[in-house]
Order: structure tokens, then sequence, then C-alpha cells
DNA sequence: CGCCAGGGTCTCG
DNA sequence: CGAGACCATGGC
């Protein structure tokens, strides 16, 4: 079971493109992909089936994720809205570069951000007009007004600092997968741009860390409005702790479920 | 026009 | 440790 254009349009990933025939265009790391929802089902139109079986995580037990979940009424909204959200396995240098920039920027901005780094550096892919992410390599040599002209703004400096780390070696993100996960986030933490909420998004959504749990001023939120009793407003760090003890090993799934039911029904309620 | 957005870093108590 | 200033940009 998946819910496509949930898992697609969550705040995960960002260069998927709804097709006016129902499918969805878009790339899985350098391959071209168009899968479709058919009634819960992925349908993959084109390319390897089972890169894109790997990458939607359909083998996920998303019914035992969900009887890990609390059954307060504001997760249970959440599942309800959200039901069929699969967490995907993204290629980790795109899910860090990505990241990078997304500090400070609505989720429509870091598309815009990721669709003009991807057409100005990015290799082009057979099939269809969209481009990979660019690897490391390509926006190491890049320079900081190339970046800065796709939007990034102070962001620039960041990218292009880490970019050069993972080109040169110095980060190895790949054999960071062997760390735990308190040892990947200090890890990741190292990298110009990469705090506590960009390295938990990284473990999450590019390192399979179903337990890592972003908190964002969206989660930070739904904190204060539904899981904080009395005291004064707790510091972002207080909240991954208190949610994650609660919500267990695959935190992860909960806090995307409440963020993005949060997002999308945003203007009914505030502080 | 003012506010806010999937924050990080640096400085100062 | 915790709070505050600063950093760029675009949508509403």
């Amino acid at each position: 079971m998946i819910n496509l254009r949930a898992t697609l349009e969550c705040g995960q990933v960002f260069h998927w493109r709804e097709r006016t025939d129902g499918a969805w265009e878009g790339l899985i790391g350098e391959h071209r992909a168009v899968v479709r929802d058919s009634d819960g089902r992925l349908e993959v139109l084109d390319g390897d089936k089972d890169t894109a079986a790997e990458y939607f995580a359909l083998d996920h037990d998303l019914e035992e994720i969900y009887a890990g979940f609390p059954r307060d009424a504001t997760m249970l909204a959440a599942l309800d809205f959200c039901r069929g959200l699969r967490i995907i396995r993204q290629p980790d240098w795109e899910c860090l570069a990505t990241f990078i920039t997304s500090s400070m920027k609505q989720v429509t901005h870091i598309r815009q951000m990721s669709q003009a780094l991807r057409a100005r550096f990015g290799r082009a892919v057979r099939g269809t007009d969209q481009r990979a992410y660019p690897d490391a390599a390509a926006l190491a040599s890049a320079t900081e007004a190339d970046l800065r002209a796709c939007g990034l703004g102070y962001r620039a400096k960041h990218l292009l600092a880490t970019a050069r780390r993972v080109a040169s070696g110095q980060a190895d993100l790949a054999g960071w997968r062997r760390l735990d996960d308190e040892g990947l986030r200090e890890a990741l933490c190292t990298l110009p741009g990469v705090g506590r909420k960009v390295a938990n998004c990284v473990m999450l959504f590019g390192y399979e860390r179903l337990a890592a749990f972003p908190v964002d001023t969206w989660v930070a939120r739904i904190m204060r409005n539904h899981y904080w009793r009395g005291g004064r407003k707790p510091t972002p760090l207080a909240i991954e702790r208190r949610l994650a003890g609660r919500f267990g090993p695959q935190a992860g799934y909960a806090q995307q479920y409440l963020f993005h039911h949060a997002r999308m029904t945003k203007r009914r309620e505030r502080p």
C-alpha cells in the first residue's frame, strides 16, 4: 500500500511532478522513473521496478509502524490524513545537499532552489528533460556566486563548503552508514550548514534511521498546541527528546505524519 | 508592507 | 547550557 501523493508532497523530496494523466514523473538518482498510484498500489510505468520498490520503501511494514503510534487524537487525525505515506530511501548526498538549502525556506522555495541547481549543474538524463541532482564534485567546483544565482542566499556558503568536504573524501557519506544513530548524527553535524534538525532529516530520509525526529517550526507548534503541558516554551532538543521517547523506534514516521497533516490543514489552528 | 518559512552559527550571559 | 543577533530570499 502506498499513498503516492502524500509520499511525494510531504516535504521529504522535491523534484517529482504530477503529469496531466495523474502519473508522477521524476528521477531516482540518475534514472528516469514514471510511477502511478493505482488504488494504493505502486505502478511503475517507466524505469526499473526493483529500483522503484527500493526507493519507495515498499518493504516498510506500515501496519506494524502504525501499531507503534500513540493513540491520542492528534496522532490519529494525522494517521487518518496521511495513511500510506512512506519514508523513502533517498541518495545520501542529494538528501544532505537539499536539506542544507532548506533552512528558513518554505517547501516551494526548496523545490525552486533544487530545480535551479539541477538545471545549472546536473547531468542530463536520457528520455527526460529533468536533470540529476548535481554530485558533490560538480558543486565543489562552482563558485559561491554561482550558487547564489540559484537563489540560495546565505546557504550558498554552507553548501559549497560541505560539497568540498564530500568531494575531497574528507567526509565519507557512504562509510558513515556503519555508524550508529548517535555517531551518524555527530558526523553529520560536523558539516557546514548542518545542525541537529538538518542532520535528523538526512538520517531519516537518506539513511533510513526511522527513529530520527526532526523538530522544525511546525513540529514545535504541534508540540506547544497538543503535547506540552505547563512550563515555558521548550527548546527543540527538549521537544525531540520528549516526543522521540514517546513515539519509540519509528518516531520519524510519526513526525512526518504530524508535520504533513499540520502543514496541509494550516490556518485552522494557531497558537 | 510585515511576517514567516522543514535553521545554523556566533556571541554573550 | 540558553537566549539573541544575524544571515538572504520569496510568497502571501
